[in-house]
DNA sequence: TCACGTTTCAAACAAATGTTTATAACTGGA
DNA sequence: TCCAGTTATAAACATTTGTTTGAAACGTGA
Protein backbone atom coordinates (compact mmCIF):
# COMPACT_ATOMS: atom_id res chain seq x y z
CA UNK A 1 0.00 0.00 0.00
CA UNK A 2 0.82 3.45 -1.12
CA UNK A 3 0.08 5.12 2.13
CA UNK A 4 1.00 2.62 4.51
CA UNK A 5 5.05 3.06 2.80
CA UNK A 6 4.88 7.19 3.25
CA UNK A 7 3.34 6.87 7.08
CA UNK A 8 6.35 4.09 7.67
CA UNK A 9 9.10 6.15 6.03
CA UNK A 10 8.02 9.05 7.95
CA UNK A 11 8.23 7.43 10.94
CA UNK A 12 11.52 5.47 10.39
CA UNK A 13 13.29 8.68 9.38
CA UNK A 14 11.59 10.84 12.07
CA UNK A 15 12.49 8.48 15.03
CA UNK A 16 16.07 8.55 14.05
CA UNK A 17 16.34 12.49 13.85
CA UNK A 18 14.36 13.46 16.74
CA UNK A 19 16.82 10.75 18.41
CA UNK A 20 19.61 12.31 17.08
CA UNK A 21 18.96 16.12 17.27
CA UNK A 22 15.51 16.14 19.79
CA UNK A 23 12.13 17.75 18.93
CA UNK A 24 12.49 21.56 18.32
CA UNK A 25 15.80 20.74 16.83
CA UNK A 26 14.35 18.51 13.70
CA UNK A 27 11.74 20.36 11.09
CA UNK A 28 9.31 18.74 8.90
CA UNK A 29 11.24 19.47 6.04
CA UNK A 30 14.41 17.64 7.03
CA UNK A 31 12.50 14.87 7.76
CA UNK A 32 10.31 14.50 4.67
CA UNK A 33 12.93 15.32 2.63
CA UNK A 34 15.21 12.86 4.15
CA UNK A 35 12.73 10.36 4.28
CA UNK A 36 11.68 11.42 -0.05
CA UNK A 37 8.09 12.55 0.92
CA UNK A 38 6.02 15.69 0.24
CA UNK A 39 6.30 18.07 3.29
CA UNK A 40 2.39 18.22 3.26
CA UNK A 41 2.30 14.17 3.97
CA UNK A 42 3.33 14.32 7.45
CA UNK A 43 -0.11 17.12 8.00
CA UNK A 44 -1.93 14.77 6.02
CA UNK A 45 -1.23 11.42 7.31
CA UNK A 46 -0.62 12.86 10.95
CA UNK A 47 -2.40 16.21 11.50
CA UNK A 48 0.41 17.76 13.05
CA UNK A 49 4.33 18.30 14.34
CA UNK A 50 2.95 17.08 17.90
CA UNK A 51 0.52 14.06 16.46
CA UNK A 52 3.75 12.76 14.73
CA UNK A 53 5.79 12.58 17.87
CA UNK A 54 3.15 11.00 19.79
CA UNK A 55 2.92 8.78 16.93
CA UNK A 56 6.74 7.53 16.87
CA UNK A 57 6.10 6.77 20.88
CA UNK A 58 3.33 4.76 20.42
CA UNK A 59 4.59 2.94 17.63
CA UNK A 60 7.50 1.27 20.51
CA UNK A 61 4.94 1.66 23.71
CA UNK A 62 2.25 -0.49 22.59
CA UNK A 63 4.09 -3.33 21.77
CA UNK A 64 6.45 -2.77 24.67
CA UNK A 65 3.46 -1.92 27.57
CA UNK A 66 1.52 -5.16 25.43
CA UNK A 67 4.78 -7.68 25.90
CA UNK A 68 5.76 -6.10 29.75
CA UNK A 69 2.21 -6.86 30.84
CA UNK A 70 1.99 -10.35 29.55
CA UNK A 71 5.31 -10.72 31.11
CA UNK A 72 4.58 -9.78 34.72
CA UNK A 73 0.80 -12.24 34.07
CA UNK A 74 3.48 -14.88 33.61
CA UNK A 75 5.73 -14.07 36.25
CA UNK A 76 2.63 -13.73 38.50
CA UNK A 77 1.51 -16.93 38.04
CA UNK A 78 5.00 -18.67 38.07
CA UNK A 79 4.65 -17.77 41.57
CA UNK A 80 1.45 -18.29 42.42
CA UNK A 81 0.50 -15.15 44.60
CA UNK A 82 4.00 -15.12 46.60
CA UNK A 83 6.12 -12.40 46.53
CA UNK A 84 8.48 -11.75 43.17
CA UNK A 85 12.04 -11.31 43.59
CA UNK A 86 13.32 -8.07 42.87
CA UNK A 87 16.19 -9.54 40.46
CA UNK A 88 13.02 -11.53 38.61
CA UNK A 89 11.30 -8.21 38.56
CA UNK A 90 14.06 -6.30 36.87
CA UNK A 91 14.99 -9.09 34.59
CA UNK A 92 11.35 -8.65 33.20
CA UNK A 93 11.40 -5.24 33.00
CA UNK A 94 14.77 -5.43 31.03
CA UNK A 95 14.06 -8.44 28.93
CA UNK A 96 10.55 -6.60 27.69
CA UNK A 97 12.56 -3.12 26.78
CA UNK A 98 14.65 -5.00 24.66
CA UNK A 99 12.53 -7.44 23.27
CA UNK A 100 10.36 -5.01 21.24
CA UNK A 101 12.58 -2.73 19.10
CA UNK A 102 15.07 -5.92 18.94
CA UNK A 103 12.86 -6.58 15.34
CA UNK A 104 13.93 -2.98 14.16
CA UNK A 105 17.45 -3.33 15.67
CA UNK A 106 16.94 0.46 16.83
CA UNK A 107 17.33 -0.08 21.00
CA UNK A 108 19.34 2.80 21.08
CA UNK A 109 16.54 5.17 19.27
CA UNK A 110 14.03 3.81 21.67
CA UNK A 111 15.98 4.59 24.71
CA UNK A 112 17.12 7.97 23.37
CA UNK A 113 13.43 8.94 22.95
CA UNK A 114 12.47 7.55 26.52
CA UNK A 115 15.23 10.45 27.63
CA UNK A 116 14.43 12.63 25.30
CA UNK A 117 10.67 12.29 26.92
CA UNK A 118 11.53 13.28 30.54
CA UNK A 119 14.42 16.15 29.21
CA UNK A 120 13.18 17.98 26.74
CA UNK A 121 10.12 20.36 27.55
CA UNK A 122 7.33 19.20 25.17
CA UNK A 123 4.39 19.03 28.13
CA UNK A 124 1.95 17.50 25.55
CA UNK A 125 4.47 14.63 25.25
CA UNK A 126 4.84 14.00 29.33
CA UNK A 127 1.11 14.12 29.11
CA UNK A 128 0.01 11.93 26.47
CA UNK A 129 2.87 9.32 27.94
CA UNK A 130 1.59 9.30 31.55
CA UNK A 131 -2.23 8.73 30.60
CA UNK A 132 -1.47 6.45 27.99
CA UNK A 133 1.25 4.27 29.71
CA UNK A 134 0.94 5.23 33.32
CA UNK A 135 -0.55 2.27 34.12
CA UNK A 136 1.86 -0.54 33.61
CA UNK A 137 3.96 1.69 35.32
CA UNK A 138 1.83 1.59 38.20
CA UNK A 139 1.53 -2.52 38.62
CA UNK A 140 5.22 -2.58 38.37
CA UNK A 141 5.64 -0.47 41.31
CA UNK A 142 3.30 -2.28 43.21
CA UNK A 143 4.96 -5.59 42.68
CA UNK A 144 8.48 -3.60 43.48
CA UNK A 145 6.86 -3.02 46.86
CA UNK A 146 5.96 -5.97 47.65
CA UNK A 147 9.87 -7.32 46.62
CA UNK A 148 11.36 -4.62 48.87
CA UNK A 149 8.83 -5.06 52.13
CA UNK A 150 11.85 -3.59 54.39
CA UNK A 151 12.13 -0.28 52.56
CA UNK A 152 9.80 2.41 54.36
CA UNK A 153 7.46 3.59 50.84
CA UNK A 154 9.21 6.94 50.70
CA UNK A 155 12.92 5.52 50.53
CA UNK A 156 11.79 3.21 47.97
CA UNK A 157 9.77 6.33 45.99
CA UNK A 158 13.19 8.36 45.67
CA UNK A 159 15.21 5.05 45.14
CA UNK A 160 13.13 3.91 42.39
CA UNK A 161 13.30 7.65 40.86
CA UNK A 162 17.30 7.17 41.22
CA UNK A 163 17.48 4.68 39.36
CA UNK A 164 15.08 5.64 36.91
CA UNK A 165 17.34 8.68 36.29
CA UNK A 166 20.58 6.34 36.25
CA UNK A 167 18.77 4.28 33.04
CA UNK A 168 17.14 7.71 31.60
CA UNK A 169 20.16 9.55 31.81
CA UNK A 170 22.81 6.92 30.52
CA UNK A 171 20.75 5.94 27.45
CA UNK A 172 19.81 9.49 26.62
CA UNK A 173 23.07 10.67 27.05
CA UNK A 174 24.56 7.51 25.30
CA UNK A 175 26.03 8.56 21.99
CA UNK A 176 28.24 11.42 23.56
CA UNK A 177 29.45 8.56 26.32
CA UNK A 178 29.64 6.00 23.88
CA UNK A 179 32.33 8.13 22.28
CA UNK A 180 34.46 8.96 25.05
CA UNK A 181 34.06 5.14 26.82
CA UNK A 182 34.89 4.19 23.42
CA UNK A 183 37.91 6.56 23.19
CA UNK A 184 39.23 5.77 27.11
CA UNK A 185 38.98 2.26 27.44
CA UNK A 186 38.48 0.84 23.51
CA UNK A 187 35.90 -1.00 23.79
CA UNK A 188 32.46 -0.66 21.57
CA UNK A 189 29.68 -0.43 24.34
CA UNK A 190 26.18 -1.90 23.26
CA UNK A 191 22.85 -1.15 24.62
CA UNK A 192 22.67 -4.72 25.99
CA UNK A 193 26.08 -4.34 27.25
CA UNK A 194 24.63 -1.37 29.58
CA UNK A 195 21.93 -3.38 30.98
CA UNK A 196 24.10 -5.75 31.84
CA UNK A 197 26.14 -3.60 34.06
CA UNK A 198 23.00 -1.33 35.22
CA UNK A 199 21.87 -4.96 37.05
CA UNK A 200 23.99 -5.55 39.72
CA UNK A 201 24.05 -1.71 40.17
CA UNK A 202 20.11 -1.47 40.58
CA UNK A 203 20.29 -4.53 43.42
CA UNK A 204 22.83 -2.87 45.17
CA UNK A 205 21.36 1.04 45.02
CA UNK A 206 17.70 -0.71 46.28
CA UNK A 207 19.03 -2.91 48.47
CA UNK A 208 21.52 -0.05 50.13
CA UNK A 209 21.36 0.69 54.14
CA UNK A 210 19.04 2.87 55.01
CA UNK A 211 20.14 6.57 55.58
CA UNK A 212 20.53 8.02 59.48
CA UNK A 213 17.29 8.47 60.82
CA UNK A 214 15.43 11.50 59.50
CA UNK A 215 15.57 13.49 63.01
CA UNK A 216 19.34 13.45 63.36
CA UNK A 217 20.59 16.45 61.96
CA UNK A 218 24.34 17.51 61.33
CA UNK A 219 27.03 19.99 60.51
CA UNK B 1 26.64 49.99 36.42
CA UNK B 2 23.83 49.93 33.67
CA UNK B 3 25.48 47.60 31.03
CA UNK B 4 25.83 45.03 34.60
CA UNK B 5 22.42 45.39 34.91
CA UNK B 6 21.39 44.77 31.79
CA UNK B 7 23.73 41.55 31.47
CA UNK B 8 22.64 40.11 34.84
CA UNK B 9 18.75 40.38 34.12
CA UNK B 10 19.18 38.93 31.04
CA UNK B 11 21.09 35.74 32.61
CA UNK B 12 19.21 35.60 35.55
CA UNK B 13 15.82 35.29 32.95
CA UNK B 14 17.37 33.09 30.60
CA UNK B 15 18.81 30.55 32.88
CA UNK B 16 15.33 30.11 34.28
CA UNK B 17 13.46 29.87 30.59
CA UNK B 18 16.29 27.40 29.70
CA UNK B 19 15.70 25.49 32.32
CA UNK B 20 12.03 25.58 32.14
CA UNK B 21 11.43 24.98 28.10
CA UNK B 22 15.28 23.82 27.31
CA UNK B 23 17.26 25.79 24.36
CA UNK B 24 15.75 25.32 21.74
CA UNK B 25 12.17 25.93 22.78
CA UNK B 26 13.35 29.49 24.41
CA UNK B 27 13.33 32.28 22.20
CA UNK B 28 15.68 35.52 22.45
CA UNK B 29 12.17 37.59 22.16
CA UNK B 30 10.61 35.65 25.09
CA UNK B 31 14.13 36.11 26.81
CA UNK B 32 14.05 40.13 26.46
CA UNK B 33 10.86 40.72 27.25
CA UNK B 34 10.53 38.98 30.44
CA UNK B 35 13.46 40.48 31.17
CA UNK B 36 12.75 43.89 30.39
CA UNK B 37 15.15 44.62 28.00
CA UNK B 38 15.94 45.52 24.60
CA UNK B 39 15.65 42.52 21.58
CA UNK B 40 19.42 43.42 20.49
CA UNK B 41 20.58 43.50 23.96
CA UNK B 42 21.64 40.08 23.64
CA UNK B 43 23.60 40.00 20.49
CA UNK B 44 25.46 42.98 21.51
CA UNK B 45 26.18 42.13 24.86
CA UNK B 46 26.55 38.05 24.55
CA UNK B 47 27.10 38.12 20.61
CA UNK B 48 24.32 35.28 19.55
CA UNK B 49 22.47 33.02 21.16
CA UNK B 50 24.98 30.53 21.63
CA UNK B 51 27.36 32.42 23.53
CA UNK B 52 24.46 33.79 25.71
CA UNK B 53 23.72 29.74 26.44
CA UNK B 54 27.63 29.56 27.72
CA UNK B 55 27.55 32.46 29.45
CA UNK B 56 24.72 31.15 31.55
CA UNK B 57 26.43 27.49 32.09
CA UNK B 58 30.02 29.62 32.88
CA UNK B 59 27.84 31.70 35.94
CA UNK B 60 27.48 28.65 37.38
CA UNK B 61 30.60 26.46 36.46
CA UNK B 62 33.20 29.11 37.34
CA UNK B 63 32.50 29.39 40.41
CA UNK B 64 31.92 25.65 40.85
CA UNK B 65 35.23 24.33 39.48
CA UNK B 66 37.01 26.98 42.08
CA UNK B 67 35.24 25.84 45.01
CA UNK B 68 35.37 22.04 43.91
CA UNK B 69 39.08 22.55 43.52
CA UNK B 70 39.76 24.43 46.42
CA UNK B 71 38.20 21.37 48.63
CA UNK B 72 40.11 19.23 46.58
CA UNK B 73 43.13 20.77 47.76
CA UNK B 74 42.21 20.45 51.51
CA UNK B 75 41.25 16.76 50.82
CA UNK B 76 44.55 15.74 49.67
CA UNK B 77 46.35 18.03 52.13
CA UNK B 78 44.49 16.23 54.95
CA UNK B 79 45.45 12.47 53.38
CA UNK B 80 48.45 13.58 52.94
CA UNK B 81 49.29 10.84 49.82
CA UNK B 82 46.80 8.43 51.24
CA UNK B 83 43.71 7.03 49.17
CA UNK B 84 41.08 8.96 50.43
CA UNK B 85 38.28 7.07 51.13
CA UNK B 86 35.01 7.13 48.43
CA UNK B 87 32.63 8.76 50.88
CA UNK B 88 34.55 11.50 51.47
CA UNK B 89 35.07 12.04 47.87
CA UNK B 90 31.42 11.98 47.76
CA UNK B 91 30.90 14.19 50.77
CA UNK B 92 33.36 16.67 48.61
CA UNK B 93 31.52 16.93 45.86
CA UNK B 94 28.05 16.90 47.52
CA UNK B 95 29.49 19.76 49.33
CA UNK B 96 30.53 22.16 47.18
CA UNK B 97 27.55 21.65 44.29
CA UNK B 98 25.32 22.21 47.58
CA UNK B 99 27.47 25.49 47.86
CA UNK B 100 27.59 27.31 44.73
CA UNK B 101 23.45 28.13 43.76
CA UNK B 102 22.63 28.31 47.49
CA UNK B 103 23.41 32.34 47.15
CA UNK B 104 20.99 32.85 44.27
CA UNK B 105 18.63 30.15 46.01
CA UNK B 106 18.37 27.94 42.34
CA UNK B 107 20.35 24.93 42.81
CA UNK B 108 17.46 23.19 41.25
CA UNK B 109 18.21 25.20 38.00
CA UNK B 110 21.55 24.73 38.35
CA UNK B 111 20.72 20.96 38.08
CA UNK B 112 18.10 21.07 35.01
CA UNK B 113 20.74 22.98 33.20
CA UNK B 114 22.97 20.45 33.94
CA UNK B 115 20.32 17.75 32.57
CA UNK B 116 20.20 19.66 30.10
CA UNK B 117 23.86 20.14 28.78
CA UNK B 118 23.22 15.82 28.75
CA UNK B 119 20.12 15.66 26.70
CA UNK B 120 19.70 18.74 24.59
CA UNK B 121 21.48 18.34 20.99
CA UNK B 122 23.80 21.62 21.55
CA UNK B 123 27.11 19.66 20.44
CA UNK B 124 28.77 23.35 20.60
CA UNK B 125 27.24 23.42 24.12
CA UNK B 126 28.83 19.57 25.18
CA UNK B 127 31.97 20.55 23.69
CA UNK B 128 32.30 24.14 25.43
CA UNK B 129 31.74 22.17 29.25
CA UNK B 130 34.35 19.59 28.50
CA UNK B 131 37.05 21.75 27.10
CA UNK B 132 36.26 24.83 30.13
CA UNK B 133 35.77 22.37 32.31
CA UNK B 134 36.79 18.83 31.30
CA UNK B 135 40.01 19.44 33.93
CA UNK B 136 38.22 19.22 37.38
CA UNK B 137 35.87 15.97 36.59
CA UNK B 138 39.41 14.44 35.14
CA UNK B 139 40.48 15.16 38.79
CA UNK B 140 37.62 14.04 40.82
CA UNK B 141 37.65 10.63 38.53
CA UNK B 142 41.47 10.03 39.04
CA UNK B 143 40.86 10.28 42.88
CA UNK B 144 37.73 8.09 42.31
CA UNK B 145 39.82 5.95 40.64
CA UNK B 146 42.32 5.69 43.44
CA UNK B 147 39.39 4.80 46.02
CA UNK B 148 37.91 1.92 44.15
CA UNK B 149 40.42 0.16 43.05
CA UNK B 150 38.83 -3.11 42.79
CA UNK B 151 36.67 -1.89 39.88
CA UNK B 152 38.02 -2.18 35.75
CA UNK B 153 38.63 1.18 34.71
CA UNK B 154 35.18 0.79 32.12
CA UNK B 155 33.11 -0.42 34.96
CA UNK B 156 34.53 3.22 37.08
CA UNK B 157 33.65 4.97 34.18
CA UNK B 158 30.02 3.76 33.37
CA UNK B 159 28.94 3.28 37.13
CA UNK B 160 29.96 7.21 38.11
CA UNK B 161 27.52 8.43 34.69
CA UNK B 162 25.03 5.99 36.76
CA UNK B 163 25.12 7.94 39.53
CA UNK B 164 25.46 11.79 38.07
CA UNK B 165 22.42 10.25 36.08
CA UNK B 166 20.41 9.29 39.41
CA UNK B 167 21.80 13.09 41.14
CA UNK B 168 21.08 15.46 37.93
CA UNK B 169 17.64 13.20 36.65
CA UNK B 170 16.41 13.65 40.62
CA UNK B 171 17.02 17.54 41.25
CA UNK B 172 15.74 18.84 37.69
CA UNK B 173 12.78 16.99 38.49
CA UNK B 174 12.99 17.88 41.94
CA UNK B 175 10.07 20.05 41.89
CA UNK B 176 7.22 17.60 40.18
CA UNK B 177 8.56 14.54 42.28
CA UNK B 178 8.75 16.59 45.48
CA UNK B 179 4.98 17.14 44.90
CA UNK B 180 4.02 13.38 44.06
CA UNK B 181 6.22 12.46 47.46
CA UNK B 182 4.46 15.26 49.68
CA UNK B 183 1.05 14.00 48.64
CA UNK B 184 1.56 10.21 49.03
CA UNK B 185 3.82 10.05 51.97
CA UNK B 186 3.13 13.29 53.42
CA UNK B 187 6.50 14.60 54.34
CA UNK B 188 8.19 17.53 53.13
CA UNK B 189 11.65 16.62 51.25
CA UNK B 190 14.43 19.61 51.42
CA UNK B 191 17.16 18.87 49.22
CA UNK B 192 19.30 18.18 51.72
CA UNK B 193 17.34 14.91 52.85
CA UNK B 194 18.09 13.98 49.24
CA UNK B 195 21.38 14.13 49.46
CA UNK B 196 21.00 12.15 52.68
CA UNK B 197 19.63 9.43 51.11
CA UNK B 198 21.31 9.67 47.91
CA UNK B 199 24.83 9.01 49.50
CA UNK B 200 23.93 5.32 50.62
CA UNK B 201 22.78 4.55 47.59
CA UNK B 202 25.78 5.70 45.29
CA UNK B 203 28.09 4.14 47.69
CA UNK B 204 26.88 0.72 47.14
CA UNK B 205 26.22 1.35 43.81
CA UNK B 206 29.80 1.66 43.55
CA UNK B 207 30.42 -1.21 45.78
CA UNK B 208 27.91 -3.62 43.66
CA UNK B 209 29.16 -7.09 42.56
CA UNK B 210 30.60 -6.80 39.13
CA UNK B 211 28.43 -8.45 36.30
CA UNK B 212 29.21 -11.36 34.78
CA UNK B 213 31.86 -11.86 32.49
CA UNK B 214 31.92 -9.78 28.64
CA UNK B 215 31.81 -12.59 26.74
CA UNK B 216 28.96 -14.98 28.85
CA UNK B 217 26.80 -15.08 26.07
CA UNK B 218 22.72 -16.06 27.19
CA UNK B 219 19.21 -15.81 25.56
C1' DT C 1 30.52 72.31 27.42
C1' DC C 2 32.25 69.39 24.33
C1' DA C 3 33.42 65.10 22.34
C1' DC C 4 33.93 60.25 22.35
C1' DG C 5 33.03 55.59 23.49
C1' DT C 6 29.36 52.74 25.30
C1' DT C 7 24.81 51.28 25.62
C1' DT C 8 19.91 51.34 24.23
C1' DC C 9 16.27 51.25 21.04
C1' DA C 10 12.90 50.63 17.15
C1' DA C 11 12.86 48.89 12.87
C1' DA C 12 13.99 45.98 9.37
C1' DC C 13 16.16 41.74 7.44
C1' DA C 14 16.60 37.23 5.59
C1' DA C 15 15.82 32.70 6.64
C1' DA C 16 13.25 28.97 8.53
C1' DT C 17 9.26 27.10 10.60
C1' DG C 18 4.45 24.48 10.78
C1' DT C 19 0.38 24.56 8.31
C1' DT C 20 -3.05 25.11 4.58
C1' DT C 21 -4.76 25.10 -0.10
C1' DA C 22 -5.87 23.86 -4.67
C1' DT C 23 -4.76 20.79 -8.09
C1' DA C 24 -3.05 16.70 -9.91
C1' DA C 25 -2.33 11.68 -9.77
C1' DC C 26 -3.63 7.49 -8.46
C1' DT C 27 -6.69 3.57 -6.77
C1' DG C 28 -10.18 0.15 -6.76
C1' DG C 29 -15.04 -1.07 -7.31
C1' DA C 30 -19.60 -0.35 -10.27
C1' DT D 1 -14.72 2.84 -18.71
C1' DC D 2 -15.90 5.91 -15.48
C1' DC D 3 -16.19 7.76 -11.14
C1' DA D 4 -15.76 8.43 -6.10
C1' DG D 5 -12.31 8.47 -2.49
C1' DT D 6 -7.75 8.52 -1.21
C1' DT D 7 -3.10 10.11 -1.61
C1' DA D 8 0.60 13.02 -3.60
C1' DT D 9 2.41 17.36 -5.00
C1' DA D 10 3.84 22.19 -5.55
C1' DA D 11 2.93 26.53 -4.08
C1' DA D 12 1.69 29.81 -0.97
C1' DC D 13 0.60 31.37 3.83
C1' DA D 14 1.26 33.55 8.12
C1' DT D 15 4.49 33.31 12.01
C1' DT D 16 8.47 33.09 14.26
C1' DT D 17 13.23 32.84 14.49
C1' DG D 18 18.24 34.97 15.21
C1' DT D 19 20.64 38.72 13.62
C1' DT D 20 21.82 43.37 11.76
C1' DT D 21 21.34 48.26 11.13
C1' DG D 22 21.51 53.15 12.03
C1' DA D 23 20.23 56.49 14.87
C1' DA D 24 19.26 58.08 19.49
C1' DA D 25 20.44 58.38 24.42
C1' DC D 26 23.70 58.03 27.89
C1' DG D 27 27.88 58.63 30.61
C1' DT D 28 32.37 60.28 31.46
C1' DG D 29 36.67 62.44 31.36
C1' DA D 30 39.02 66.63 29.15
Amino acid sequence: MAQNDTVTRILDTAEVLFAERGFAETSLRTITSKAKVNLAAVNYHFGSKKSLIQAVFARYLDPFTERFHRALDALEARHGGQAIPLEELLETLAGSVLEVPAERNSLKVFMRLLGLAYSQAQGHLRRYIQEEYGGVFTRFTALIRVATPELPDSERFWRLHFMLGSVIFTFSGLEALRDIAEKDYDEHVTVRDLVRRLRPVVVAAMQAPLPPSLNAQEA
